[in-house]
DNA sequence: CTCGGGATGTACT
DNA sequence: GTACATCCCGAGA
């Protein structure tokens, strides 16, 4: 796919063709493209032979050194900034408060260290597993209050698929955590991506101490998706 | 529904 | 020592 620039982050209904579109060159765009065309592709764990399924449906895009939210403001390369550096589509997760897990993709070319946050994803294959690791319960013996929050936010999806920072740097089309533009179902078919769908553009979420940055839309998300984190 | 506090490890002044 | 791209639970409206 060709680099499409700046002025792609404001056009709705961008061609996208089918199966084509989540290769090396999509994750290298900038990453305000990048965080909204991720939007509505498939987030898919393997782990002990077992798949989950999700799909993306709120990201927010951190554009690199001159972005005061963005970890690696002012150039700050460091150990844990490092996978950011890489070229667009290797796996950056850090540790926040302690003891949850955040999921972001580099974006751009090597050394523009631009990347994608993962806010929240919808459950689309594995649902008790999802719940197990959540709640330690199957799915039908969550209440309806868990059954709501079970994926709606950076921290609660990493959790929901077993996302650590042992994936830390890896490569997103490499990788046991890649993200697709279909999914096989049990069926052995291959299931595409919906594009059919309002894309919200909006403020980040937390990120008080960013000064001008904290109004910046550069959150987005599926219109109307009940998996959305913040509404 | 909204609010507030506590949990908890690591990066970095 | 302090801040942190968060979540959970309980209290109160």
């Amino acid at each position: 796919m060709p680099y499409l620039g700046h002025n792609s982050l404001y056009t709705n209904n961008i061609a996208l063709v089918r199966g084509d579109n989540l290769d090396k060159c999509f994750f290298q765009n900038d990453g305000l493209y990048v965080a909204k065309n991720i939007l509505g592709k498939f987030l898919i764990r393997k782990y002990d032979n077992m798949q989950i399924v999700t799909k993306i449906v709120e990201t927010e895009g951190y554009m690199g050194i001159k972005d005061k939210a963005a970890h690696v403001y002012n150039d700050k390369k460091t150990d844990r900034t490092k996978p950011l550096y890489l070229e667009g589509g290797h796996i950056y997760v850090y540790l926040i408060y302690g003891m949850y897990h955040c999921l972001n993709i580099s974006a751009n070319v090597e050394n523009i260290p631009e990347c994608v946050l993962i806010r929240a994803v919808e459950p689309i294959i594995g649902f008790d597993k999802i719940a197990f690791n959540r709640y330690k319960k199957s799915y039908d013996d969550l209440t309806n209050y868990q059954k709501k929050n079970i994926t709606n936010g950076p921290g609660k999806l990493c959790m929901a698929l077993q996302i650590d920072r042992s994936l830390n740097s890896q490569y997103i089309l490499d990788s046991d955590l890649y993200i697709s533009d279909f999914y096989i179902d049990k069926n052995g078919e291959k299931v595409f991506a919906d594009n059919d769908f309002d894309v919200v553009e909006a403020k980040r979420i937390n990120i008080d101490y960013a000064e001008e940055a904290k109004d910046y839309l550069w959150r987005f998300y599926i219109k109307d998706n009940k998996y959305v984190s913040v509404k």
